[in-house]
DNA sequence: CTGTTAGCGCCTTCAG
DNA sequence: CTGAAGGCGCTAACAG
């Protein structure tokens, strides 16, 4: 392995000239910068970043928290989307990522996970898909002990910011949506989890258009379950005019028990997946851009790690009609 | 930041010895062991791997390298899957992970993408989702600067593993389960890219079996495309009486197209995916485990960074008959 | 069995 | 503007 050693040498210059040269000091002539420059190249020298950040000791290493059991589902698009936006954001601004499970840290206490971060030079912390039963992970972000940023969860503090949507706002809009084309006298509501940190924002949301326009609501809880909407909606579907879930699994779920029950009834999903266009020919979601949520929050990370202060980001949403044949690639 | 000096002070040894307890190396007796540990314990004392891997020069990092496009697919539960089975099976081994998206190099040389791994101090690569197109990766593996486990991809050599399942095989077997309930006559294959490693190993499993059963067949090249899937198949269905594709979103495309033409022909996947629930009643498909595909790939890149030379790994398949109600959950 | 002593490769004052 | 020297936190011979 070429080191910087090797580089002063063939330059005929001290290392630490050639440290100030790789890292764009200022105070270095143009000529010597010059003279480093074509050493290491013709060396072919690579700095080691593990040597550079033990020494600096700034790391620029932030970790990818994420809910994901080792099965696979089919909503791993939305996992997947995350992660490659906070992947490549994080190469843009020059952060080192790794990927954590937080199934892999399942039964372990909170210093056990606290030290493993540590002994991995974490800087932030990206943290997705947290429900309220995640106890440990809460004590966590609030032991403040590392900068987080938490996506779809409202938790703020001196280093912790949060990135999530208008939840209310979008299940207000995606109804009033659906209201354009559609009547409706009578919704049932396929609400998620109650230990869900959007559920009852979404719930509110609905709540207020229906309040508004004068439309009873029928709430049921679906768990975030596809099998629990297609139950829900066999026993109610009658007795409403239009179906909205606060998920695009739960909508595929009443798309298909409508389809069973050989009914129909307008549906609105939440999430705006592509497996959508598989439940139907056509339905109305929120389109969440989790590839630019997940760019934002790497960014928010990058933006505590300077010395900021948490703080709520909200990122723009749309509501968009899916249909079958948008999909088809 | 407590270091191992301050524990060897709390404890009233010397920092070597705090090492060896931490290393548990054999030489060091079981009561400065127990004093050791209790002074770590007492300073809640985290080790630093970043200085740890700087001093032994043993670097246990590995990367993986996916070819994911920016734009979320219907298709990222096999990539999903095979990132949390290598992380999984990483942390498991002792591996550290990073992933990258190869799109992130994509217009970059050789060179720049080693010298980016070496920064980094990787010493072992998985790479997922390889095709004959990908010139730099296949030089990256060809060049054997690194110990890569390659999946899906036929490329073995001194410090290169691949990690498939037979193809060929694979294939063959569900045709044949297809045809222990359907017989045919005529098969419409659809096959994936011609620059896709796999193509032609699956291509020869089909050819195989309908040679054994003299079964007529129709070969059309499919580009792994729902949609070109599709069109096929609306050109083609009505001369065949059976539909074999080489990929699962294929064979939701030719399941849409036979759905739309209202016209029935049994139609089989290749990958498994959950989403292929969501195409029709039933469908055959071999269920390759991409999670276990993964944990495999892991276990090789480690046995190759033990000094052990290139060698291909073969897991087993299954071929499985999916349902929409197999995937409610 | 334990401690001393060099580094790993790089960064960072501080003189010159 | 450049170089010498002292670490960062840990490991690995080598003595003792």
């Amino acid at each position: 392995m070429v080191s910087i050693k090797d580089v002063a040498k063939e330059a005929g210059v001290a290392v630490s000239t050639v440290s100030k040269v790789l890292n764009s000091y200022p105070n270095v002539s143009e000529a010597t910068r010059k003279k480093v420059n074509e050493a290491a190249k013709k060396l072919n020298f690579v700095p080691n970043a593990v040597a550079s950040a033990l020494s600096s000791k700034r790391v620029a290493r932030i970790a990818i928290l994420m809910n994901q059991a080792a099965q696979a589902t089919a909503i791993d698009e939305i996992d997947m989307s995350y992660i490659s936006g906070a992947i490549v954001k994080a190469k843009e601004i020059g952060l080192d990522v790794i990927t954590i499970f937080y199934s892999m840290f399942e039964d372990k206490p909170l210093n056990e996970l606290i030290a493993y971060l540590r002994s991995q030079s974490i800087a932030g912390l990206l943290i997705y898909g947290l429900s309220k039963d995640d106890d440990v992970l809460i004590e966590l972000v609030k032991s403040e002990e590392f900068k987080c940023v938490v996506v779809d969860a409202d938790i703020v503090n001196e280093r912790t910011s949060c990135v999530m949507i208008d939840q209310a706002q979008a299940q207000y809009d995606v109804v009033n949506e659906v209201l354009k084309t559609d009547s409706a006298s009578r919704i049932l509501y396929i609400k998620g989890k109650d230990n869900g940190f959007v559920t009852e924002l979404r719930t509110a949301g609905i709540k207020r258009i229906c309040e508004e326009r004068g439309i009873e609501l029928m709430i049921e809880q679906g768990e975030f379950s596809e099998k629990k909407a297609r139950e829900i909606t066999f026993a109610k579907a009658k007795d409403c005019d239009m179906i909205v879930c606060a998920s695009d699994m739960m909508a595929i779920g009443a798309m298909k028990a409508l389809t069973e029950m050989d009914i129909f009834r307008p549906v609105c999903g939440f999430d705006g997946i592509t497996l959508m266009g598989y439940a139907g020919k056509q339905m109305n979601t929120v389109k969440q851009d989790f590839y630019n949520i997940s760019a934002t929050a790497v960014e928010e990370i990058d933006r505590l790690r300077s010395g900021e202060t948490g703080r709520k980001v909200v990122p723009e949403h749309k509501v968009v009609k899916l249909q079958y044949l948008d999909i088809i690639r």
